[in-house]
Formats: C-alpha cells, sequence, structure tokens
DNA sequence: GCCACATTACTCGTAGGCGAGTATACGTCG
DNA sequence: CGACGTATACTCGCCTACGAGTAATGTGGC
C-alpha cells in the first residue's frame, strides 16, 4: 500500500524537483512548469499552486529563503528545497516508479457498468473512442518522432504512446466480437434491452452471475 | 473537455447504478458494491458514501423516499433513483465511455523525473515494478480464466489486464536497453550522476533540451 | 501619450473528500 | 448469563483542492 504523503499532490512532486535547479518564488516555477511541457506528464491545477506551496513549507520540505518586491506588486517569496523535501522527493519517487499501485481509469471503471447502457449504443460509443484514441496516437506518435532530443527525455511520451496503443487495439478486438456477436453473453444483454431492461432482471443477470467470479486476495 | 458533474466522485456513479435495480439506504448500497466486488473497479473511499449520497440527493437525482429504523438502531434512511438521476447516470456513462479523456496516471508522471534518481536505481525499481506486475498480472489471468460468468460480465478485467499487460511489456523493453546502454542520452545521465548531480548542469539536460521538443496542441 | 490587452503574481471562498470515531445490536463461547 | 468480539449504520471535523477573482505592471498600436 502506498504511503501516505504529507503533501500528496503530484503537483508538490514537480515543484520538489524544480527547486532541486534553484530556489524560485511560486509563480515562476508555475512558469518554468508549464514551458517544459510539465502540466502535459501530470495532472496538475493551477489553482492548487499556492496551497501546495503552502503545504511544503507547512511540513519542512521548502523553507522561504527571502522575499522582495518589485514596485508596487504583490511581493514575491522565493522558497528553497530543505534536506526534508530531498528526501521526500527521492522517496515518493522510488515508491511511484517501483510499487506497481493499482490506478483504476475511469473507463475502466465506465466498462464495469456497461449493461446499463444498451448495446447498438455501446457500439458508436467505442467506435467514437477509438477514433479519438487513434487521432491522439498519430498526434502524439508524430511529437516523439519530431522531438529534437534524446529518447531519455521522452519516456512518458513513449510509455503513454504503448498503454494507449495497447488500449485501442483491445477495442479494436471488443468492437469486433460486439459487431458480429460473438461476445459470449451479448444476446441476453441485447435482448434484456428490448424488452424493456427491466431492473428485476438485472439483478439476476449482473449480480447473482458476477457474485462468485471475482478475484479473492 | 470533460463536463463538470454536480457530483464527481466516481462512488456516485456506482450508487445510482445500483438504484436502479431498486431503492435502498446507504449502507445496503456499500454491502452490494462491496459484495459485488464494484470496489477493484473503481477507486472507492468508504469513508465518503454519506457525503456523496447527501450530495446526489441535495442535487436531485436520488430522493428519500422513506426511513425506518429497527430496534435502537440509528435510522435508515432509503433512498430512490430519480429521472434526473437516471438521465445524469446515462449521461455520465456515455461521456466516459465515449470520449477518450486523458488520465495521466502517476508512473508516467514519475517517468517525467526519472532524471533525479541515479540509473543504476533506477533499473533496480523497474525490476521491482515489474516483479509486482508480473505476479499480479498472472493474479488477474488466473481469475478471469476461471471465473464462472459469460465474459460480457468481465470486461473491466480484460482491459485492466491488456493494458497492464502492455505496460509490462514496455517496461521490459526500456530495462533491456537501459541494461546494455543502447538507449540515447543514458550516458550523459549517468556521468551527471556520477560527477555529483550538479543542479546547475540539470536545467541544461532536462530544461534547454526538452523545451523544445513539447508537443504543440 | 493613452487606451486596451496581456502578463505577473497572488488571495479567497467554498465545496467536497476522507479517515477516524461512535453507538447500538447481535451472536457465541464458556 | 454475561462478556467480548463483530456487524450494523452512521456522524464529525479537518484538510485539501481548485476556480474565480483581483490588482498592479509591462507592451503594442494608433
Amino acid at each position: 500500500m502506498a504511503k501516505r504523503r504529507k503533501v500528496g499532490n503530484m503537483l508538490a512532486l514537480a515543484i520538489l524537483a524544480n527547486l532541486l535547479a534553484k530556489p524560485m518564488h511560486p509563480y515562476e516555477m508555475a512558469a518554468t512548469l508549464r514551458e517544459r511541457g510539465k502540466d502535459q506528464d501530470m495532472p496538475i491545477k493551477w489553482g492548487s499552486l499556492y496551497t501546495v506551496v503552502g503545504n511544503l513549507e507547512k511540513h519542512g520540505f521548502i523553507r522561504a529563503v527571502q522575499s522582495e518586491r518589485q514596485g508596487l506588486r504583490p511581493e514575491r517569496t522565493i522558497y528553497e528545497i530543505t534536506e526534508a523535501g530531498r528526501a521526500e522527493l527521492t522517496d515518493w519517487l522510488r515508491e511511484i516508479v517501483g510499487v506497481a499501485e493499482r490506478e483504476i481509469p475511469r473507463f475502466e471503471a465506465g466498462l464495469s457498468l456497461l449493461g446499463v447502457l444498451p448495446p447498438d449504443e455501446v457500439v458508436a460509443l467505442l467506435e467514437q473512442r477509438l477514433a479519438d484514441l487513434t487521432e491522439q496516437l498519430a498526434t502524439a506518435e508524430a511529437a516523439l518522432r519530431s522531438a529534437p532530443v534524446p529518447r531519455i527525455f521522452l519516456l512518458e511520451g513513449e510509455y503513454d504512446l504503448a498503454v494507449r496503443r495497447a488500449e485501442a487495439d483491445w477495442i479494436e478486438g471488443l468492437l469486433g466480437e460486439l459487431r458480429d456477436g460473438t461476445l459470449p453473453g451479448a444476446k441476453q444483454w441485447r435482448e434484456w434491452h428490448e424488452n424493456g431492461a427491466d431492473p428485476s432482471q438485472l439483478l439476476s443477470l449482473m449480480g447473482e452471475l458476477t457474485a462468485e467470479g471475482g478475484p479473492e486476495a
């Protein structure tokens, strides 16, 4: 199980890594991160910036070293990373990389409730998703190919590509089985929806059947 | 871009789907979900149960239909899904399935900061992760194979398997390149760490090089 | 030389998420 | 028959996230 972090927001990780290079004020951190495209690599909400910086300071991972002001602009507080901060950064990174914690994407949750929608609509939705995905993949591939830096700096992009390619393939396979009706259980699903989708049958369909099937710890 | 949901927690989605079958009180929802192993398919925190139920009611997606008590136990309020709730459920599901919204896993964020750790340690960590992953995959595969229900009920498991298999393969590939030193840029990385990991060089390593390489919108 | 717009640099309010705690009832083992 | 564990069914309060707002300063155009 992943250790509970005192500051759990991914933005905090990016900030710590950033402060390794030099002390900065929050706005500069944001600017640097944005410039490097780091907001592509992690889900960053800029609204959280000052909260996160504040929390990092509160827990001793960073420390204010000076604060200056230019003219009448708001004051800028400059922070540096502390020893504890360095330790937290590496420990956290080690955990993220070394431990395969299961993160469930929304799409997977959606799949587990697919029965709610009628099969024909699901086919249409999956086609839509596949089209989306194919386009995104093409863009990302092109960007990777034309990137003027050694591959070591593009690992996150390559990983993303590999995983999403797998998703696209899987969807394609599923679509095939759905279209030609070879997927076991698809017939009952269709019939259930054609008979007005009676919720009382849903229980016996999704419930009793599924109940036994789960993996045990 | 994904529409902002009035109640955005995935637990809410599961609850709405559950109430399709019949009205329930919160604790029964939790029991049903747990029994069905739905907590395997989405990241559910049981502490949020009553908050989420409250929010669903506040926004008119569910409605209290009766409240009863047995003996001196706390009172139980029974909720049913409303028309608005049904609409929200299907609309939300449609979005989740039909739109390929990019969700960035923590591992990917970690990859983008790999340079912070020394290469040899990264190799060890990736080996660890790969081992983790391989084991989890074996367990999941076995569970899927021995499940006594038609495949249509196991889609989320199959998807998970496909995607994680891709992750494992990708890591394996990377490990190969890392071990035999064929990954472009790996040498500079190693040298930088061996020379005391001077942060001022880090900027030129990760910064300037990467800056140009990002994909444009 | 002044207006409009972008950029810089934050502040604040609020909703929601989540863990820990609480209180009753039931079963059961001796 | 009483004591202790376990299942039932919530309540509470803190902390965090995040979007919207604000205010000063640079900048380009006419």
